[in-house]
RNA sequence: GGGGGCAUAGCUCAGCUGGUUAGAGCACCUGCCUUACAAGCAGGGGGUCAUAGGUUCGAGUCCUAUUGUCCCCACCA
């Protein structure tokens, strides 16, 4: 870059030759490197069917940040990418484009609909990999990876294998959530409840023997088809004579049992319920413990099937419909109310669950959350923030087993085999050929594939060469942070943190820093059907990655949801449009010069005071880094890098510049280009493009920002007494700024500034910056100065200053003026005197907390001092 | 039913283990095209930190309760 270039950044130009820059470079690979330590974060794989979102673009600058923040630090950091098969939603999107040609996929045939599969994930896949890059991704693109790949298919096979032979994967039949669109089983986790209106249908049951009848209440009265039994309370006096008499079942006509179960609640409803074990969870424990008969009136897509009698081949609304208008026909129906209630419908496509009975594969949870559990309670795996630590707990202490077979061709079938002749069941990594116990060569392989989460809780070893006993794996495993979104603490973080444990007896990362939500500017989700989604790649076209990533960070905390907002990333783009200027004002005044990237033998104070002040957000920037505290770092990075280094510095370099001192402007450039460049390596994490390209254009060793060393802290450069002395001008400098803008006084207009201070070294030594600061025209520094009458009076905790502006002066403002400040100055001197003379407080505060206060009371006695003495004078 | 988050300036939010006078961005007001930047510079107004108690020498920060709001889990047929 040089000052021709234009006055505004534009990032897009920048961000397509950087990034091809550091591609070429190979700084993104990491290898297995003993003489360096290892960092490592796996990718929360992105689904194949995926277009980058805010959630995404969050994630994945979260990561970015922490990377190549290690990276400099020296670490072999490697983030590994790569992608998720998705079995349901990627099946979704296939079995619509064969709808759309009026094919299913049956008629096409499993091979050749996996076939298409592929070709659409080739096609499709890396789309969204595109888009991180468009980010800024420093992601290990040699070592891209795909949960069905061969190698995580491997591991996914083996991993089956061996819990199959420990006993802790089984085939039953059980009963399981069935989404009747997507037609496949899904697991608990994959239900979500909506609450929906609905209604509550009171029914007549006639007891068989005559005697009377019961009453009990259904939203579902569809269901009744497939009533086995009528419960009660055992405690229930209203019905404890009835239990062990039969009920006849309206319309079915079937005679069915009352039992007595404890799951009944005497005060909900009559306190009799009917119970329907193929089609309600609780209903099926019941129907176990009381031996009922399981009658499966559903077929997999909802419909009536050939057990429903007449009812057979409705689907399930049209049978509620029929059926009610038959029970009110028959006097069953004694009344209906409308109710809320919440149901549970499919986390891929808000269709209503059904509870169905089936066979399916399921993983034994208890013996492998118990260790998971412990991990997080002795703290070798750390949630950031903690909180999430109790959501973990809950979820894992009321685990259930979890249903992993998919009836979705798209995934990794399950590697089980069937005998045909004697009905042996064959697990095996690879094919089965023979019948172990039969000898049988008629094998069929189970015809389902398992859940998408089973492949990527195995992600963190899978990706590294496991089962293979690899370099990587021994370098890289366990990894060291996982970023991710709270949201899939039980999808995700949990499987893995188990899995990790049960195969590799190690965990699978030593820190889950969780992020929250990215939601619009009025605080509401971002999605498809609210159509107020922000499509990132848009952002960086239109205000530069650095803009966007620099957005999501500010004032974001950890686990904590956030506003995203137009005005947020233009104020960031502001800031990218600060930094672009200092570079050009540094280039302005390097250009053509010799600059060493070292700093000069004499420092002014002005310079040991910014980099003393450099030091300490170097160090401070550091540390909230390693506490994952990202928001809090890049806030003082902004503040440093406009506040003190471009309102200050530059403003204060500009004198020696311009002196015609070839010497003292030769050591200010060296000056700016250090702490300027400097500054850059802090903020490359936070926006990688433009400061790369900055530091590119600076005198600098080593070949690129990405790796270059990050600054260490230099007790050396670290200065109390430069920023103590500093102080004292800059209070003065906009004290005198305050007085001159509340009498609206032009900069134009100069004015002889008297300072009067007891200390004045500081003062004779930014004698320039005063004067072309404070825009003075004289400058007179002593202990005692003799200033016109009439002149405003600005007093600091250091100095008093005098300016005569007799003609401007509003006599009564200014000291109505004086006389607030005394105030305010009296006001403080009081709190700090009360708290000096308080001795609970003298003998129980700290140390340094009572130098502070006495300090600070010093000060405040001589500004009340000094502002007394000026209203004497004045008057 | 159980658990958790949030409540700080007009708006969006920081404020880490309690410690001098509670901060930023945006918005607003005033003055400036000062030769890096008007996407800028200088200055300013604006907050009883949701409410009520408590702990403490000291509370925005810790504890208890209340109110409002959002979320998670369980799910009553």
């Amino acid at each position: 870059m040089s000052t021709e270039l234009a006055k505004a950044y534009e990032p897009q130009e920048v961000e397509h030759r950087i990034y091809d820059f550091w591609m070429r470079g190979g700084y993104f690979h990491a290898e297995p490197d003993p003489k360096k330590k290892p960092y490592t974060i796996v990718i929360p794989p992105p689904n194949i069917t995926g277009q980058l979102h805010m959630g995404h673009a969050l994630d994945e600058t979260l990561q970015d940040i922490l990377i190549r923040f290690k990276r400099m630090q020296g670490y072999s950091a490697l983030w590994l990418p790569g992608t998720d098969h998705a079995s349901i939603a990627t099946e979704a999107k296939l079995v619509e484009a064969l709808r759309n040609e009026g094919l299913s996929k049956e008629q096409v045939g499993r091979e050749a609909y996996l076939e298409r599969a592929w070709a659409w994930k080739e096609k499709f896949g890396g789309r969204i990999l595109e888009q991180l890059k468009l980010l800024g991704s420093s992601c290990d693109w040699d070592r891209l990876r795909f949960t069905m790949d061969e190698g995580c298919s491997k591991a996914v096979r083996h991993v089956f294998v061996k819990l199959y032979e420990k006993g802790l994967i089984y085939r039953g039949e059980r009963i399981i959530n069935w989404c009747p669109n997507c037609r496949t089983a899904i697991s608990d986790a994959e239900v979500e409840f909506e609450e929906k209106d609905g209604s509550f249908w009171h029914l007549r049951y006639p007891l068989a023997d005559g005697s009377g009848e019961i009453h009990l209440a259904t939203t579902r009265p569809e269901t009744m088809l497939g009533d086995t039994a009528v419960a009660v309370h055992p405690e229930d006096e209203r019905y404890k004579h009835l239990v062990g008499k039969h009920v006849i079942l309206p319309l079915v006509n079937r005679e069915i049992p009352i039992v007595a179960d404890e799951y009944v609640e005497m005060d909900f409803g009559t306190g009799v319920v009917k119970i329907t074990p193929a089609h309600d969870p609780n209903d099926f424990e019941v129907g176990r413990r009381h031996d009922l008969p399981v009658f499966n009136v559903m077929d997999e897509r909802g419909a009536i099937n050939e057990n429903g009698g007449k009812y057979a081949g409705m689907s399930g609304l049209e049978a509620r419909k029929q059926i009610v208008k038959d029970l009110e026909a028959g006097g069953y129906l004694l009344k209906v109310e409308p109710i809320k209630h919440n149901v549970g419908t499919c986390q891929r496509c808000h269709t209503v669950v059904e509870p169905w009975v089936s066979t399916q594969w399921f993983v034994k949870m208890e013996p492998l959350a118990k260790p998971a559990i412990d991990v997080v309670k002795t703290g070798k795996i750390r949630f950031i923030p903690e909180r999430m630590d109790k959501i973990y707990y809950n979820w894992l202490e009321n685990i259930k087993d979890w249903c992993i077979s998919r009836q979705l061709w798209w995934g990794h079938r399950i590697p089980a085999w069937y005998c045909e002749d004697c009905g042996e069941t064959v697990v095996s990594e690879t094919e089965a050929q023979v019948c172990p116990k039969c000898g049988s060569r008629r094998l069929i392989q189970d015809k389902d594939t398992l859940d998408t989460w089973f492949s990527s809780a195995l992600w963190p070893f899978s990706t590294l060469g496991w089962p293979e006993n690899t370099e990587e794996l021994k370098y890289f495993y366990p990894t060291n942070t996982l970023v991710t979104g709270y949201d899939i603490i039980f999808f995700w973080v949990s499987r893995m943190i188990f899995s990790g444990l049960e195969h590799m007896g190690e965990i699978p990362f030593e820190t889950v820093f969780y992020h929250g939500l990215v939601r619009d500017a009025q605080g509401r989700k971002m999605s498809k059907s609210l159509g107020n989604g922000i499509d990132p790649v848009e952002v960086i076209e239109q205000y530069g990655a650095d803009a966007l990533r620099f957005t999501l960070v500010t004032g974001n905390s950890p686990g904590n949801d956030m506003r995203f907002s137009d005005e947020k990333v233009a104020a960031s783009r502001n800031f990218a449009n600060k930094i672009w200027n200092a570079a050009r004002f540094i280039h302005m005044n390097i250009d053509g010069k010799e600059v060493p990237c070292k700093l000069p033998e004499t420092l002014s104070l002005e310079d040991r005071w910014v980099l003393s002040r450099f030091q300490h957000v170097a160090k401070e920037i550091t540390e909230n880094l390693e506490k994952y505290e990202l928001g809090i770092a890049v806030s003082k990075l902004y503040d440093f890098l406009w506040d003190d280094f471009c309102d200050w510095y530059i403003e204060l370099a500009k004198i020696r510049m311009t002196s015609g001192e070839e010497a003292a402007a030769q050591g200010a450039r060296q000056v700016l280009v250090w702490v300027f460049s400097n500054t850059l390596k802090l903020l490359h994490p936070f926006m990688p493009f433009i400061t790369e390209e900055i530091w590119q254009s600076l005198p600098h060793e080593g070949e690129a920002l990405i790796v270059a060393p990050w600054p260490q802290y230099e007790e050396a450069l670290a200065s109390k007494e430069a920023e103590e002395e500093m102080t004292k001008v800059m209070e003065l400098i906009t004290a005198v700024r305050t007085r001159r803008s509340e009498m609206n006084v032009p900069p134009s207009k100069k004015a002889h500034l008297y300072v009067e201070t007891g200390t004045p070294n500081a003062f004779e030594t930014e004698r320039e910056a005063i004067l072309r600061l404070a825009y003075c025209s004289e400058l007179e520094i002593g202990a005692k100065v003799q200033a016109e009458e009439g002149a405003v009076t600005v007093v600091t905790a250091a100095c008093k200053g005098y300016l005569p502006m007799d003609d401007l002066i509003d006599k009564k403002a200014e000291l109505a003026r004086l006389n607030k400040e005394l105030e305010s100055a009296k006001k403080q001197l009081q709190t700090v005197n009360a708290k000096l003379s308080n001795e609970t407080f003298l003998s129980k505060a700290p140390e340094n907390v009572i130098e502070g206060v006495k300090q600070n009371g010093e000060k405040l006695r001589e500004k009340v001092r000094m502002i007394e003495e000026s209203l004497k004078a004045f008057q």
